[in-house]
DNA sequence: CGCGTTGTTGAACGACGTCAAACGTTGTGG
DNA sequence: CCACAACGTTTGACGTCGTTCAACAACGCG
């Protein structure tokens, strides 16, 4: 009797990936915890590496900043989810992690990681796994980001949101966004005016409701129907269901 | 008095890193070597995972499949690039990667490797500083999608590929494209056309020039100039050169 | 030579961005 | 408790960048 959606290509219990995670880590080596608030980030861009952090609890976003000031939100993350991993080529961090809201993430220093796999090797296949998988989302981030219309783009975000709270065996059907339209029209490579729109379409075709207090706060009937939305888009555009 | 353009946070030599990696593969564990040709996949998606692939001479693409048909090329790899990192999480490679031209990868056996870094700590090293590496060059690919019009993407591409030549110590002043304008288009998140206009419009400002004999080959007067083009899109938008 | 593939260019359309106005929410200080 | 400011969100009108559709040119190959 397992809450979880089960997705292909993945463990049937991610919530079990997690936990069993965590817990190797607290046992095979020192861990540094440290709390954040909203705002606060983890490490940013240019800073020596040392530590990769393993988020407990909490929501992050991770941003990366060009030298003329371009900024662009190029991940979210969850309990579970790893910080840092830019670091490791250059010694030095490549973006900004930030936390979006309180929470807690567990440091380890890479090099203690490197020497406690040498007596315990699954830290290693822990960290391969994580990393691959960490570029297998990217290339899906991509593939959203050139292939779907802006409509689609901001179905899927919240699609993606609630797969990452249903693998973490919360409850699926309402789901509170910690980003202003802003981040998420950033994150998506819209405007924080399509975001908005997108969101209000979605609302009159019934896919998401807002609740009664705040605008920030979304109930999804059925995820069904959010994943449909996001194929109808590809095969005939704004053919699904809007006013 | 180096060739090599001199790219902050990078080793001073790529050539020599690249050099030394193939070098220590070589020495510290078997290799299976293996030839392909254009349009032939070193492996495709679904596909059982086994093995990383190193990038010994050649184009690749790497292709992620959606489930509904949309395609996209999520990746270009050139000589030292490994290949097939995207497997290890699910023991299923997750892309296509396909050769734009004949080319070499040395295939190696992922859980030899992990066996062979025993012996060999600076095998781990590599593996991670290049899976670093990966996310935060996918990092930047997300940057320049979502923040740089259509035109600057195509210049950002073009520097994109001279920089990945210039630091294995080929010349930069000329460059042979591999990719067809559709597929350009699709790994820069738009249409066939548009990167022709955009081509166009960088040759007719004399960013870039069209050698006589076919448009494939695109001679590149000074890089400094591309880099110019990209930066003017973000301050004033088409203010650079153009007709 | 004829044909398929690839690339270029033009014109019309549409999706999304820009600009602007109005409203709701939250927090602060009088 | 209210007034006010700062911030976030929504919605409309309008402009534009990039797409779509189409015709044509340049190769490469049988």
């Amino acid at each position: 009797m397992t809450e979880v959606t089960n997705t292909p290509n993945r463990p049937v219990s991610v919530v079990g990936r997690i936990a069993d995670t965590l817990q190797l880590l607290q046992d095979s080596m020192p861990i540094q915890r440290r709390i954040v608030r909203a705002g606060d980030s983890v490490y940013q861009v240019g800073q020596a590496f040392g530590s990769l952090y393993i988020v407990n609890s909490g929501y992050f976003k991770m941003v990366n900043l060009s030298g003329e000031g371009r900024e662009q939100v190029v991940g979210l993350y969850f309990k579970g989810d790893w910080l840092g991993l830019d670091g490791i080529a250059t010694s030095h961090y490549a973006c900004d992690a930030v936390a979006m809201d309180t929470g807690e993430v567990w440091a380890i220093r890479y090099d203690a990681l490197i020497q406690a796999a040498v007596r315990t090797p699954a830290l290693l296949t822990v960290l391969h796994e994580t990393m691959s998988r960490e570029l297998t989302r990217e290339h899906d981030s991509m593939l959203s980001l050139c292939t779907l219309p802006a409509d689609a783009r901001v179905a899927g975000f919240l699609r993606y949101w609630t797969d990452a709270l249903a693998q973490r065996g919360q409850r699926t059907d309402q789901i509170t966004l910690r980003m202003t339209r802003a981040e998420i029209g950033n994150y998506l490579g819209m405007t924080l005016e399509s975001v908005s729109r997108a969101l209000s379409r979605l609302a009159r075709g019934d896919v998401i409701r807002f609740t009664e207090k705040g605008r920030r706060d979304i109930h999804i009937p059925q995820v069904e129907a959010l994943t449909a939305f996001i194929q109808g888009a590809t095969v005939a555009p704004m053919a699904g269901a809007l006013h």
